[in-house]
DNA sequence: TAACTGCACGAACGATCGTACTATTACCCG
DNA sequence: CGGGTAATAGTACGATCGTTCGTGCAGTTA
C-alpha cells in the first residue's frame, strides 16, 4: 500500500516535468519508465491506460498549481490586493518555471483544445476553476462592474506572457504583463 | 515541375489542417499520406524529411493568416481604425475557423515553445513580425506613446480567446476579447 | 509454516513511426 | 515518336508506441 503510492507519487512527479514541455501526447510510457530506472509494464500497471496516466498528471499538476499560485495568493484578505497578488503569483509561477516547460496548463491546453474527450474537459474544469476565483476576488474587492471581464483581462496578459517568453526566450514579456496588470488594476 | 509543384501544395493544405488540431509532431507522414491518398514515400519526397516538412507547413500556414489577417487589414489606411481592423481579423479567422484547430500559431508556438530549434525559431519569427504589424499600425495612428506595451496587450485578448474557444467550446471569450480591445482603443 | 496480496519485472504482441532504397509511371522536349 | 528526367509507388528497415501476459519477490495474515 506505502510503497505502491510512493512510487505513483515519483511517477507523477516526473511526469509532469515531462509533459510540460513535451505535452500530454509526448509523454511516452516507455520515456517515462527509463527516466525514472522502473520497468514499463511496471510503471503502466499504476494506471491502467495511458489515459489514465494522462487524467493522474493534469490532477498532480493542478494541486501543484494551487500550492504555488492561488494557495499562497489567499492568506491576503479580500481587496485589490489579493488580485494584484493572485496575478503576480501566476506570473512568478510561470516565469521561475515550475514546470520547465512553462505554464502546464498553457501547454496540454493548446494540445487537447480542439480535440474533445475526458482530458480536454478535465483541463477546461481547472481553467474554469482559476478564473473563478481571481473573478470572486474582483467581486469581493468591488473594483469592477463586470469580474469576469477584468479576469478575462487580467488572465490574457499572464497566459501571453508564459507564451511569449517561452517562443522568444526572454524574460520581457514578464514585465509587460505586470504593467498591464497594474494598469488594469489602477495602480 | 507543374505537376509536383501542385501536388506539394495539396499536401501542405491538409497539412496545416492537421496539424492545427494534432500539432506539428501529430502530424505523421503516414497519416496524411492516407488521408491524401496518395503513397509515404511519395509523399516524403517532397521534403526529404519530417522536419522540412513541419517548416513547410508552417510557411504554408503563414501565406494563409497573411491573406486571411493581415493583407485584408492593411487595406484600412493608418488610422485607429486599421489597428482594431487588425484585431478583429485576427478574431475573426480564428472564431470561422480558418484552421481547423484554431490559430495554428497557437497550438504550434505551445508545441514548440520549450524545445529550442528550427522550428521554434520560425514560430518566433513570425509571432515577431505580427506584433511588429500590429505595434507599427498603432504608432502610425499616434494613439499610445508604447505601441509595443498596446500590442502586447491587444494580441493577448485575441490569443485569450481562441484558447477559451477551443478549451471550453463556446464563442463567449470573442465577445469579452472584442470588448477588451475597444475599450483598450478608446472606443 | 502456509496461503495470500501488492508490486514490479521481462518478454512479447501488433501497430505505427520516420527513413532509405529500388522500381515504375508520366510528362516534356527534340 | 522516342528518350530522358521528374514524380510517384513499392517495399523494407529498425525503433518506438501502448498494451498484455506470466512470473517472482516482499510482506502481511492465518
Amino acid at each position: 500500500m506505502i510503497r505502491g503510492e510512493q512510487t505513483r507519487r515519483n511517477i507523477l512527479a516526473r511526469a509532469v516535468d515531462i509533459a510540460s514541455v513535451e505535452g500530454l501526447e509526448g509523454l511516452s510510457i516507455g520515456r517515462l519508465a527509463t527516466d525514472l530506472d522502473v520497468s514499463k509494464s511496471g510503471l503502466f500497471a499504476h494506471f491502467g491506460s495511458k489515459e489514465e496516466l494522462q487524467l493522474a498528471t493534469i490532477e498532480a499538476a493542478a494541486r501543484i498549481f494551487y500550492a504555488e499560485v492561488i494557495g499562497p495568493a489567499l492568506v491576503t484578505p479580500p481587496s485589490p490586493d489579493r488580485v494584484y497578488h493572485l496575478l503576480d503569483r501566476w506570473l512568478a509561477y510561470s516565469r521561475t518555471r515550475v514546470f520547465p516547460g512553462g505554464c502546464f496548463f498553457a501547454r496540454v491546453g493548446a494540445e487537447f483544445g480542439g480535440r474533445p474527450g475526458r482530458i480536454r474537459d478535465a483541463i477546461a474544469e481547472l481553467d474554469c476553476t482559476w478564473l473563478g476565483v481571481v473573478a470572486q476576488a474582483i467581486a469581493q474587492a468591488r473594483m469592477e462592474s463586470d469580474p469576469d471581464q477584468l479576469a478575462f483581462e487580467l488572465n490574457a496578459y499572464a497566459r501571453a506572457a508564459n507564451a511569449a517568453s517561452l517562443v522568444h526566450g526572454d524574460d520581457n514579456a514578464y514585465e509587460r504583463a505586470d504593467r498591464a496588470v497594474r494598469a488594469a488594476l489602477g495602480r
